[in-house]
DNA sequence: ACCTGAACACCGTTCAAGT
DNA sequence: ACCTGAACACCGTTCAAGT
């Protein structure tokens, strides 16, 4: 009768995860992750509907993640230099979490929950607000997390191959989108 | 002895084109491709040099393209003005080739040549020195890039999913923008 | 010179059989 | 209740054999 559990959907995600950020998105074989946890393929189908899923769930824990970081990186004091410690943040967990951060905006497969998504975009609504005015929050918080998501996705895919200091164009586009959204 | 060729290399691209745009890239097999341009699989490695290699034809065709079309869509007197129309040419074909266009952004298995990536970036370049000054250039035409990028992606993606006007926060955006990036 | 079937080493997923 | 081997329908890729 009862067969112990060998492993949990916890391990199977932080498993998938790993192998995701060691070796790309295709590294990410359900035989790979059940030799990680120490279990064959098919038992990974107790615990996730199959591999999309699995990629959906670590999407999902990489979103909170992220959430978490800015939440803590604010003061909700000056709204310029929220803005600006969020757009750090942000760029500092991408960079520390390359290919699962990805997953966030890659479309169809991933997928990541609305009560994340909401979580996610909480403090930065509250920043556009305070900084370009409520009758702006929407589309301010847009310009911010575009230009943000655009400069990691296209720093992550090497698409800043012109030479300069990167820093400084970084710093630079943070001042003039500040002075930009101000009221 | 000679056995005539049934296909052509621009023949297999375009029906890779196709099968992705219509079915995702996941629908890219190496059989269906064949499948469209009348051959079995195996021939195909005399056109490429294989699927990894297939997609970055293509996304190098598809470099090409939306390098033209902005090219066209300037006129070269109205800085402004350019950099309007080049961020809604821009724009517009991510919406008409969604699947295609996030290739040239995917790092590790796409990769856009340097000679495509020099050419979609020239005009950039010309209109981000003309509205920010020179000694801007590089900064202002990564920050517009990064932006465009950015919202084209989370669109595709489906990331803008808190309602309001996005045809309105998108124009408050380069509006925005503009102002923020003239000298 | 190109095309093909057969083969190889992989996938994800299902399921009956074990404990 | 969970785990497993075997099986199925797919992949990409190689290669000897055909014309």
């Amino acid at each position: 009768m009862a067969a112990p559990a060998r492993t949990t959907t916890d391990a199977v995600v932080t498993a998938a995860r790993e192998l995701i950020e060691r070796d790309g998105l295709d590294a990410l074989t359900m035989q790979a992750v059940a030799r990680v946890v120490g279990v064959r393929a098919p038992s990974l189908y107790k615990r996730v509907d199959g591999r999309d899923a699995l990629v959906a769930l670590v999407a999902n824990q990489v979103a909170e993640e992220l959430a978490s970081e800015i939440d803590e990186a604010l003061d909700g004091r000056d709204p310029a230099g929220d803005l600006r410690a969020l757009a750090t943040t942000f760029r500092g967990f991408a960079h520390r979490n390359p290919a699962s951060y990805l997953l966030l905006f890659s479309p169809g497969h991933a997928g990541v929950s609305p009560t994340s998504r909401l979580r996610s975009v909480a403090s930065l609504r509250d920043v556009a607000a305070r900084l370009a005015g409520a009758e702006h929050e929407l589309a301010a918080a847009r310009l911010v997390t575009s230009w943000i998501h655009g400069w990691v996705a296209m720093e992550l895919a090497g698409s800043f191959q012109l030479g300069g200091d990167l820093e400084e164009a970084w710093e630079y586009a943070l001042d003039r989108l500040v002075a930009a959204l101000r009221t």
